[in-house]
DNA sequence: TTGTACGCGTTATCAA
DNA sequence: TTGATAACGCGTACAA
């Protein structure tokens, strides 16, 4: 099991050339404590000679610190493939662990092999703090989170793990102005496709369409399904036109769903926007893709990436910081 | 600077409650060498009670090894939210990477600053290993894996790294495919908007379109453009309107040159695939969202994912692999 | 089958 | 300002 690469040199090497001692060359290497400018400039000089390049595994060793943050996706494939939020999520909290001198570590969990290796890398001690993605409760990664105490936030906000703060937005209001506005440019019967209402983000979607409708909500005209999914969409619409064949808006829990529901309404016959307008959530993939491209909430990816950076930055300068709640955009297209 | 947590349990603990010597735990931890079944039954009942859970700092340092292997995506923000191949790739490496027992650690190349970030991981030695997805040749990245002889495979084929292997496609065979195709089904003008001639890629689609036409080639068919983007599409279909305002078949070097060729196309008021025959390259987010969807060659991502994992496991075996060059498959749209 | 003792390459403490 | 020297936690010859 000998390694392939030469012998790499080490602190002991480049004290010996410079004259030093391995301490001072510590010193030197990382700025801290003094050390005189023949010294250091010897020193520098041994380096470039005999191509010192730090061991990590040492330093990490006696500085109980790794530089690293894991970044846990943890998605169903085609999700990961093709929701552009998760990209942007990720590229926010590179800039800020980067800028902060870490280095971003991004583990997929693709399996529940995945999980358990992920939730076994964590433990191990190769991150200093962790940003997970679209976790759900019970979940093997956050568990192990939690147990060793590593310092997390959650992109998203799911429910039971109180000991880790999470960055989330504003479903409730985004809802609500969804529905205004469905309201406000003349439909009179307007259904609400509900999903995962047993998570917090579908119960407040729920609750801001109600909200938005005050007396004219009408408990008959939502239809609900536990996934934000295509077929859930496709059901729940098809059951809303029997229920009220006359509605002429709708709001859909997610995108996938009013992907679904202007399938289901096209099958029946109607048009969008013309007979019924739909609207969904996300501004994920599925909005362009939708004809007519779908008004969706457009989630601001890069700064929940940014800001779940920072509650784990935050947490590692041993502060105890508040969960995040972003603002939305709602992006007007075509379908309302 | 310290710790946040409880301080965790060491091997030491670990054998004083299990009454046994240090040695003996770690050989019962790593299943090497003799142990007792009495004293494994002590030591895991020990490990339960004080919590012990390993620690890598220590362990790479005396093994040399960190089980770690770097997945470096070295894309432009839009490619790498966008381009379906990168997911793929990335779960393909994944997939064969995880089964091998190491644990894949996805790195992203978004800056300069970046570039320079992952190369000192990579020299840093927190990876025993890595794949490198589309870097280019003069790549910082790059010269850190070949300076330190890290074991490494590329995903496509940057010229000037003779020391790594690739993983890559058939580009020739493929545009031979695609242009002979377009030939059959009754085009008499074809035309190829080339790009990147100066890469591997781009030289060998020419060749393979080269090959397809044989004496009907016309060099003055050809119009190149340095990029593989969506206005080099435009400005090299405009420009081969100009030259042969009778083309009817279009030979696009990629899928965004399609892109932009399908609306060049439109502006001069011609149709695809009626008026025109237009076919792209490499099958990724643009194929889709053209009107109307391209045909183009698929890249077989998932494959090529795991076939550079599976590069970079051989070197870490001490092989010396050679590179490979997979198959694609061409899927037929309506574009043409 | 088990225990002892050394080494891995750093950083940090403390006396000089 | 510098140099010894003690950790850090683990794997592994080697001796028992």
């Amino acid at each position: 099991m000998t390694s392939p690469g030469r012998v790499r040199a080490t602190v002991h090497d480049v004290a010996a050339h410079a004259g030093v001692s391995r301490g001072t060359v510590s010193r030197a290497l990382n700025g801290t404590g003094y050390v005189s400018a023949e010294a250091r400039a010897r020193i520098e000089a041994a380096i470039a000679e005999v191509g010192y390049v730090r061991n990590n595994a040492a330093r990490n060793l006696v500085m109980r610190k790794t530089w690293a943050i894991g970044f846990v996706v943890h998605e169903p494939h085609q999700l990961f493939l093709e929701d552009p939020n998760i990209g942007g999520i990720l590229l926010g909290t590179n800039a800020v662990v980067a800028e902060a001198d870490h280095q971003l570590v991004v583990l997929v969990v693709d399996s529940d092999d995945d999980a358990a290796r992920v939730s076994s890398y964590l433990r191990g001690g190769f991150v200093d703090g962790a940003v997970l993605v679209s976790a759900r409760s019970h979940d093997q990664v956050a568990d192990a989170v939690e147990e060793i105490r590593l310092p997390a936030a959650f992109v998203g906000h799911p429910e039971g793990r109180p000991a880790i703060p999470y960055v989330g937005i504003d479903n409730r209001a985004a809802a609500r102005t969804l529905t205004t506005r469905l309201r406000d440019t003349g439909r009179r019967r307007i259904g609400m496709l509900a999903s995962a209402l047993d998570r917090d983000s579908g119960a407040d979607r729920l609750a801001g369409f109600r909200d938005a409708l005050g007396p004219r909500f009408d408990e008959h005209l939502v239809v609900a399904d536990p996934l934000y999914s295509y077929h859930a969409g496709v059901s729940t619409m098809t059951e809303l036109l029997r229920r009220a064949p006359d509605v002429d808006g709708v709001f859909a829990a997610s995108d996938a769903v009013a992907a679904g529901a202007i399938e289901a309404l096209r099958s029946a016959g109607r048009t969008v926007p013309d007979d019924v307008g739909v609207v969904g959530f996300d501004d994920s993939a599925w909005a362009l893709r939708c004809n007519p491209p779908l008004s969706t909430v457009h989630q601001p990816a890069a700064e929940m990436g940014r800001a779940a950076a920072r509650l784990v930055l935050e947490q590692l300068e041993g502060r105890t910081p508040e969960s995040v709640t972003l603002p939305t955009d709602v992006v007007w297209r075509d379908s309302a």
